[in-house]
DNA sequence: TAGTGGTCTAGACCACTCA
DNA sequence: GAGTGGTCTAGACCACTAG
């Protein structure tokens, strides 16, 4: 990639260092490929350490490339479509979606939550954690908030907790009507727990949609699901991602 | 907000810092409230300033900061919600939409954009700028690009270039019949010509939503809108292009 | 243990806004 | 011109990964 100086202009260095590696990536390397470490590339280029880094952070948030403390800072492949508005008639959990349930608790919501929930700000609701899978790789986590009236029949099914609890609680949402179901996309970053299940250092950039699934005239359930902003673009509407990508093709389990 | 001593733990101190700061946010300070300056604030804290930095990066990133060079950091509003999925059968310039149209250019368009249209890489199409805005702010830049095939009749209408251009190119694609639309959303950064549309610093982060509209088998046109991350939630309404039951409509704004 | 990215410091100067 | 946030430097040490 040379070792192209930079001009003095007035545009600030770490952009034009930006362009300049943009190109590179684009003509030089290929996918997966390991980036000189940044000591290197800062000298390579003339520029503080911290300069070299503010460049590699806005391409690491566009998803160009991927760094790993303790090994290097490769070249990311392209984002992952991953569909969130196209199962439109589906309570989480249906058959067929990519999503793998962890665990459950009673727990009290965020205020916000219980807010769209229509419960008290104090009370706790079913909370199921859920992870989402692609390619192998984590790709979002969520926690999704039941409240007790959503699920009347619960009672003493299975375990106070647990996995088995969680698809107890899904089982029986899954018997109401479900009306219709709104999103919200917002950028964010990774509190701890979510960044763990991600792969990622707390506060990397995800996007945070919050889904309400509307039955019997009320919110049924609220759903924070948190994807890795780096790695995913999230598709909405009618055919969602059919993404190519070569090798087998994933079968059917 | 008190002069929080930060422990020494192995958390780092800027994430430390923000929890601190977001706290002080809830309780002591009110939207639109200047906080003391960066120098003042990292010393009150303890920390040098490229550290008390990086904890409002992050709070700017989540919504909570809004920062301006030259004036000062303040309390940012709760985030507006956009709709962005809801006017699921309309063209682009459809009535009530508060989209503002710009100007209007034949170029072109990125490799990924003459992919989806169908055309070739080197082929020009026109190019319609808009720009939108909510309770006065500015929250999206979009270029539109409709190739000629999808408005074929336009030839000698009006000027070759400019607003009323534009508005044309609309009017013709508007008589086309749509099928659908898809939308897709992931994170960037602002190029330099919609970071000035946005009143942002190029760089920041944006919600980039990509919609192809899809008529007669083929996609008639792609939008790529860049949203203030800062500022903004994507709203999807569900309404998938199928079903409509009665009910309390949905209202805008 | 060697090498990587992540955090942190204490300065400096620049670009911008506004009185 | 005073004050703000934005950029940049040249160091240092830490946390993590892997051979």
């Amino acid at each position: 990639m040379g070792t192209t100086q930079l001009e003095s202009v007035p545009e600030p260095k770490y952009w034009h260092l930006k362009t300049v590696l943009s190109e590179a990536l684009d003509s030089e390397f290929s996918v997966g490929e390991i980036l000189p470490n940044e000591r290197d590339l800062a000298a390579r280029f003339g520029v503080a350490r911290a300069t070299l880094r503010q460049a590699l952070e806005q391409l690491e948030l566009e998803g160009r490339l991927q760094r790993r403390r303790g090994v290097g800072t490769t070249v990311a492949p392209p984002r992952v479509g991953v569909a969130v508005g196209s199962e439109q008639q589906a309570w989480p959990g249906a058959a067929g979606d990519d999503w793998q349930t962890v665990d459950c608790a009673a727990a009290v919501p965020p205020a916000s939550v219980a807010d769209a929930l229509g419960t008290d700000r104090e009370q706790a609701v079913h909370t199921v954690r859920r992870s989402r899978m692609t390619h192998g790789q984590p790709v979002a986590a969520e926690l999704l908030y039941i409240p007790e009236a959503s699920v009347p029949e619960l009672s003493a099914i299975d375990a106070p907790s647990g996995a088995a609890r969680a698809r107890a609680v899904l089982r029986e949402l899954q018997r109401l009507e479900l009306e219709s179901r709104e999103n919200a996309v917002e950028l964010g970053s990774a509190r701890a727990d979510d960044a763990k299940e991600l792969d990622r250092l707390p506060g990397a950039p995800v996007l945070v949609v919050t889904t309400r699934y509307l039955a019997g005239g009320r919110t049924a359930a609220v759903s924070v699901a948190t994807y890795r902003a780096d790695t995913c673009r999230l598709t909405f509407g009618d055919s969602g991602a059919v993404e190519i990508h070569e090798g087998p093709e994933r079968q059917a389990s």
